[in-house]
DNA sequence: TGTTAGCACTCATTGCCGGGGAGCGCCAAC
DNA sequence: GTTGGCGCTCCCCGGCAATGAGTGCTAACA
């Protein structure tokens, strides 16, 4: 999209902001009494016009006032916004305190965020977490429980901690159990899960050593949770802050909606699929191919350690959103929780 | 509410499942021409109005159909039940199945459950899990993840299992971490948590050993542990189901509605107000306190371990249930947990 | 005494119509 | 390039009548 007349972008950054206040279409009338400009309404109607022939703007029917078209939100987002953040000191100490608050893994992190994200919003707040496969091992564990039963808990680099219980199919005491997870440690401590499993495979395969039943019991039961539920992989707060939205207020759009929330998958893919190299990421309206989260947008921010990306926080909500406040919000909590990863 | 003569009670009958089958209200041509009964709709308008004025039937407005009142279910429930359960086969095949898949603990074993529920109904089911804090410690131990941090992994005997992060604050091996854990474990196990506790601080006041550091500081960081968030103690399936029942087409109910599951602390509330001593317990529409969840009928069930109560499971839906269906399908899932906790 | 047919009545629902109002496009004038 | 004016379109809302389902009541019948 070309540069637009300043005058244009004044008008189109009036109708936007303007529509994404009252959820209304916004008339000529409107702007020109707003007292941001000295036209009169016939003035504002032509640019209107042309507006709506660039494809910026549109009309729901041919006598109501004019809404941006996904275009024009797209324009709106990357010429016009306001450099002013709307980003008070109250919301980034809120978004600090809230994340800061958890002194357990990253997950409770995340959940803190999500949490003062939807809170400090009127919108549904999403977070993948890391992929667990992908995770450098930090440690693996073995604890018995009694005579048959063993568990194991694995935890990784980030802190994410995972169990797996499972039959022991033989007599280990805890001693036993104990040199095993140290054995284990020493062997895949810093590789991936993939990393580990390939090596202790092919391991197993190589030596016949004292530890091979119990051994091929873990890696057998562990698969539940090396292959564990993608669904798990994203937490989501605040859905009901949706129906306070107009645009939700149809009965079959809001089911469709937290459909998609209760599947989860399509959530997943839409914050995987972008690209992981670019901090902040908005997309806007019918961008996204998801067909019941048609007419939201999500905007969202990767979080990492060390320029790692990790995994994304974000935000959705209509495609009339506030875009202005929600966008600053967005990276400086993604920034907070950096921060706190990096600490540990 | 003392017992109805056969005509008045198998007309009721005819006008309950009516309206559990429409959602309408239901007229007298209807049951006249149901085939059930020889008698002109007069007659039967006659005693309609009879079983109205006992408080069983109520009118949307004066020329609708009855729709039966909570006492009028309630009549329903306690009296005209089919004795042929309505529960095949194939749902106790698929109960089962869908029970046992899980090799975990408890926590999947009712996930499992109140999936399979709700997958078969069209209603939400719940669980309540087993009371930590009440629950027989079985095992404790703690793992070293690097200098600063320990990882205590809690093992209750229904095979939950929680874990608590926390900072060292000291050089600690993992040898030295094992002969601790051994020690708790000689100490509390077979404990409450609760109890425990309180042992452990009477112990630490008591004597002072080489653990004491580590100890005291075990003790402060798994209050997140003990004191853990109630909301985590009930699980929730099948929310999307109630979208499809006409009673919560209103815009505003069924926001209430999901309000209450998103909170949870009054679904809780239901779940444990019922006398743990009842296997099936029934309550209908308004014999609820919850104000959101007003024309909802809740059909729980106890689950447990020989013989002691655990938690309870049950499915809540519209007041116009299918009772005579779900109350067979819910106890019997009851009663395959049972079974599974047992062989544990 | 129990059952039935008939009739008048009530009330929700639906479709239709017309007025009011918001907003636009176009045009002519400045 | 800007403005005022005019006619037009379309949504929204209230009123109105027709429809239909279902009731209560009454009188007649077995």
């Amino acid at each position: 999209m070309n540069q637009l007349p300043e005058r244009y972008q004044r008008i189109l950054e009036a109708i936007v902001s303007g529509y994404i206040r009252s959820a209304e279409p916004v008339g000529s009338r409107t702007i020109s009494r707003s007292g941001a400009f000295s036209l009169s309404p016939a003035t504002i109607r032509n640019v209107m016009a042309d507006l709506e022939d660039a494809g910026l703007l549109c009309q729901p029917h041919t006598s109501a006032g004019r809404i941006p078209t996904d275009t024009g939100f797209r324009y709106y987002v990357d010429h016009l916004l306001p450099v002013d953040s709307g980003l008070t000191v109250e919301m980034q100490e809120a978004v600090r305190r809230a994340c800061s608050r958890s002194h357990g893994g990253i997950e409770d992190i995340l959940r803190e965020g999500i949490e003062v994200l939807s809170r400090m919003t009127p919108y549904v707040s999403v977070v993948s977490l890391p992929h667990f496969e992908e995770m450098a091992l930090m440690h693996i564990r073995f604890v018995r429980l009694n005579d048959w039963q063993i568990l194991a808990v694995i935890v990784d680099v980030s802190g994410m901690v995972q169990h797996v219980m499972f039959e022991s199919g033989g007599a280990y005491d805890q001693d036993d159990l104990n040199r095993f997870s140290n054995l284990l440690n020493g062997m895949v401590q810093g590789m991936t899960i993939q990393g580990a499993k390939d090596k202790l495979f092919a391991r197993m395969r190589a030596e016949k050593n004292e530890y091979d039943a119990l051994f091929s019991r873990f890696v057998e039961f562990s698969r539940r949770v090396f292959d564990h539920d993608r669904n798990a992989d994203v937490m989501i707060d605040g859905k009901l802050n949706l129906l306070d939205h107009p645009e939700f207020a149809d009965y079959d759009r809001m089911k469709a909606l937290f459909r998609a929330f209760e599947e989860k998958s399509s959530i997943i893919r839409l914050l995987d699929d972008a690209l992981l190299g670019e901090q902040m990421h908005v997309v806007i309206g019918s961008e996204n191919q998801c067909a019941e989260l048609q007419g939201c947008s999500l905007i969202m921010a990767g979080y990492g350690r060390s320029g790692q990306a990790m995994g994304r926080i974000g935000i959705i909500g209509p495609t009339r959103m506030e875009y202005s406040r929600i966008i600053p919000l967005v990276k400086y909590t993604a920034g907070v929780i950096d921060e706190l990863l990096a600490a540990r």
